[in-house]
DNA sequence: GGTATTTTACTCGGATAGTCTATGTCCGAGTGAGTCTGG
DNA sequence: CCAGACTCACTCGGACATAGACTATCCGAGTAAAATACC
């Protein structure tokens, strides 16, 4: 049970493009030089985030990505699901079904297993952090730990970047 | 993000070690067989179990695994820790100190990443709900889920099983 | 000078290898029950 | 009949293959900007 790495970059990727004035795109490139990030696998997180609809790309030169909606209305685990995937974190295989003393016909479960209930209320727990957790909270957490002298380094090696 | 099938079969078996009487050991030959599962597989997280120090094995005939606690005592959360391991399931990779704004010598965390800690209140939040749900809550449902005929046959099969 | 056209360099997107964990299988060391023997 | 020693089948435990997923990389199709030619 662990995360990919893409989660973290995505997450990272997204509060960076929420920071940039409306219309600047910035291109996979410059997003991977900055957070030291292989640039042809974080492609993939990107993709994947705009299939999600969560920011969107554009071609030729000034291109790049760009955020899709505010950041108060992308949660993470919004985020999440579009690089990890949205499936239940545990799948139940229903093995009770396999109990020799079951008769045959009755194959078929007509209730939830207890074991997979609690793991799914688990499951839950954790999306619900996640989904409250929104994409301005990480901004405004980012803004009370970095020095803003670092924050303004940051947003004009940006700026250099896309010329 | 996905937690494998032992924790499934784990939790299932330690259901099942909870039903029988003091001191009746169950080889992983049965366990397995009842299930439907692959023996020597299982073994390995019957294995992971008891170093956890949830069950306790012993060797020869009418030997196996036998319940080390009260199910009241155990929970889900180290059934879960005992098989899969008890990492987080985010792990920061601390890739903000890769800004290229960076000075050289500040390349350490002085505090924990706002990205991360989002991160690690999900997986706290998922710990928690495994961490209080009990081996005896999921007895409890399992006895209202299935019908005491196929309850008695299941004793019954597994008592056969250990001639 | 302004506009339409062409070029061009830059972007994303999907197809392609490498590596690491999870899955599944195997056999050997150790042990406790059952058996046999002798008193 | 009972006690002790022995045999032996059965157990767990760790070492050995296989599969799928994550990680990392490459190159081509498409596009928007910029340069150019023309009016």
């Amino acid at each position: 049970m662990k995360l990919g790495n893409q989660v973290e970059w995505a997450i990272h990727c997204m509060e960076l493009l929420a920071r940039v004035p409306d219309g600047v795109y910035i291109p996979t490139k410059v997003l991977a030089k900055f957070h030291g990030i292989p640039k042809e696998y974080l492609s993939k997180a990107l993709q994947a985030l705009a299939l999600a609809k969560l920011i969107d790309g554009t071609l030729g030169p000034k291109g790049g990505y760009r955020i899709a909606r505010k950041p108060s209305k992308i949660s993470l685990l919004e985020i999440v699901e579009a690089v990890e995937g949205s499936k239940k974190t545990f799948h139940c295989q229903e093995i009770r079904l396999n109990n020799p003393c079951l008769p045959k016909k009755r194959k078929q479960a007509d209730s939830i297993c207890a074991v997979a209930s609690a793991m799914y209320q688990a499951d839950e727990a954790w999306r619900k952090v996640l989904r409250e957790k929104k994409l301005s909270d990480i901004i405004r957490g980012v803004d009370r730990q970095v020095p803003p002298e670092l924050m303004a380094a940051s947003t004009h090696w940006i700026q250099s970047a896309l010329d």
